[in-house]
DNA sequence: AACCATGTATCGACCTGCTATATATCGAAC
DNA sequence: GTTCGATATATAGCAGGTCGATACATGGTT
């Protein structure tokens, strides 16, 4: 089965995979936590703790604008990409790529030597 | 010129990466901070109080041990790999590829569409 | 002699994710 | 009809890592 992955591993790349589930429609809280889930198979699984302390952060850095909707008795707080927050998505998704760059390259010839047993 | 890398978004990379150069040969602090300087072309440079006390975090774990030569009269402290090191270092190496492929997944398509300007 | 690169070390500040806890609604089972 | 689990948001306090600043000392260059 997947397992998490160790939360200091994630640190600083949390913000930036919630700005990438919201890059294609407004999610709320609880949404966001299962589209992450899935995305990753289960190893990336923040807690409510961890994700809306997070999701106001990012709100009072106006990366992300929300709304508060009740449909069907239940409230929810939709949230959504403003354009500063696209924009900051596309530079930290390219940060990210150069950074996974780097350690493919230190890395590559370590796990190349002794590949992962089944 | 190349920039340097958020630190928030090294955090929990940065272990994995001094682990990675010592691989191959025993290096004293100042040099892992060059070579790791060097094989990403300037975009990761741990400062002194960054990179320090993870030796030493890391020394207190066994996954390095470390020792002092004086062979020209300047003192330095050679780091090694532990064979806990090594183990430690293939299993956060793939770990790391792991979740950059989870990333790698959820940022692709945001990166495709808008590619980087020159 | 002054300066700079080298070399190791510690401290407090800051940021971010965690656990624990609190509150509340809805649907299903009993 | 009430108990229970999933849904849904929120805060407080704690843990851990990186930073800048600072300190000290050596070697080579000018």
């Amino acid at each position: 089965m997947s397992q998490l992955f160790r939360s200091e591993l994630m640190r600083g790349s949390l913000d930036l995979m919630i700005l990438s589930v919201l890059a294609d429609e407004p999610k709320y809280g609880y949404l966001i936590q299962q589209s992450l889930r899935d995305a990753s198979e289960g190893k990336v699984d923040p807690k409510a703790g961890t994700l809306y302390p997070l999701l106001h952060r990012l709100e009072e850095e106006r990366l992300i604008a929300s709304r508060w909707e009740q449909e069907t008795g239940r409230r929810r707080k939709w949230y959504s990409l403003t354009p500063k927050g696209k924009k900051q998505l596309q530079t930290q998704a390219r940060e990210w790529f150069q950074l996974a760059d780097c350690l493919g390259r230190l890395l590559t010839p370590i796990v190349r030597v002794s590949p992962e047993p089944i």
